[in-house]
DNA sequence: CCTATATAGTGGACATAGGCAACCAATTGG
DNA sequence: CCAATTGGTTGCCTATGTCCACTATATAGG
């Protein structure tokens, strides 16, 4: 049964990959829940970032971004400014404390994905990500229903 | 950078597959949560199964596994009899309900699949799956910390 | 211009998910 | 028998994700 190898297979490996990201986490002293720094890290590395470029990116819910923006704003980590083209959205970039734990996530990160990796070759990691994606997009893909709500990119 | 890559194709892809597969359980009429649902296969796959065997299968909080088998019992999908092996615990088993639910389930865990592995070939998600495990291993592996609490054995 | 509609963001409420620690009862091993 | 361990339960908290209603701005059509 292919089908549910598949779907235990995310699920333990996602859930593995997130305890392993946890304790490094932990091991770098870092407070932050593993979905504010990758919204952390989306802010740290699109250009002229809104929340909504946040939301169409991660395929999260809008008012989750919000709260979770609110907490990074709260913590010192981003930054609101005025956004000139658009004056319903405000432009997010990260503080400079928000830069300097963007560094920290990034050497955590690393390590996670090392720990992840070890063993496999540049050539399977690559075909493990392209499958991914591919995977990723088939599942987002045909709606079965009448949906077509939002449209990505 | 291929931590970030992996990282966020890990992320995106579970969040992907999730709504597949909960827009399938929303299709088939089924109002069990994908946990709930995880933890009814394991009840019916494993023969002698305890709360202990579902814990460390799925690698699950022992709590919340108490509580997701309070739930199924509920609802009248499994069983809770006297092993006779150890009177602290108790043995799962689905019950006539759950073998029907079962059935249903494996219907639409199919369909997600399908789904997913859509333009794949046999040897792609073979490869897929293999990778997948091992970065589970890896990703549980090395602890980083003296741990060595619980070998299954 | 005014109105209708779409879009960006916010907040409330809720459900699902996972974790930590205290605890009980049964088992095991000295 | 006593101590430590194990299987399970419960309380409590955090994290994550979704739905809905609402505000404010933007934009298209009349």
């Amino acid at each position: 049964m292919a089908s549910s190898s598949l779907s235990e297979a995310l699920h333990r490996l996602m859930h593995a990959y997130k305890w392993r990201l946890r304790a490094n986490i932990r091991r770098h002293q870092i407070t932050l829940p593993i979905t504010h720094i990758r919204v952390l890290k989306g802010v740290g590395r699109l250009p002229d970032c809104t929340a909504r470029v946040i939301v169409q990116r991660m395929g999260q819910d809008k008012s989750r971004v919000t709260r979770v923006l609110n907490d990074l704003v709260k913590e010192g980590l981003v930054e609101r400014s005025d956004n000139p083209e658009d004056r319903r959205s405000q432009l997010l970039a990260p503080t400079d404390a928000g830069v300097e734990m963007l560094e920290k996530v990034s050497v955590l990160e690393g390590e996670a994905a090392a720990c992840l990796t070890e063993g496999l070759d540049a050539d399977e990691l690559d075909t493990f990500l392209r499958i991914a994606a591919t995977m990723t997009t088939n599942a987002m893909g045909h709606t079965t229903e009448p949906h077509r709500s939002h449209k990505h990119g």
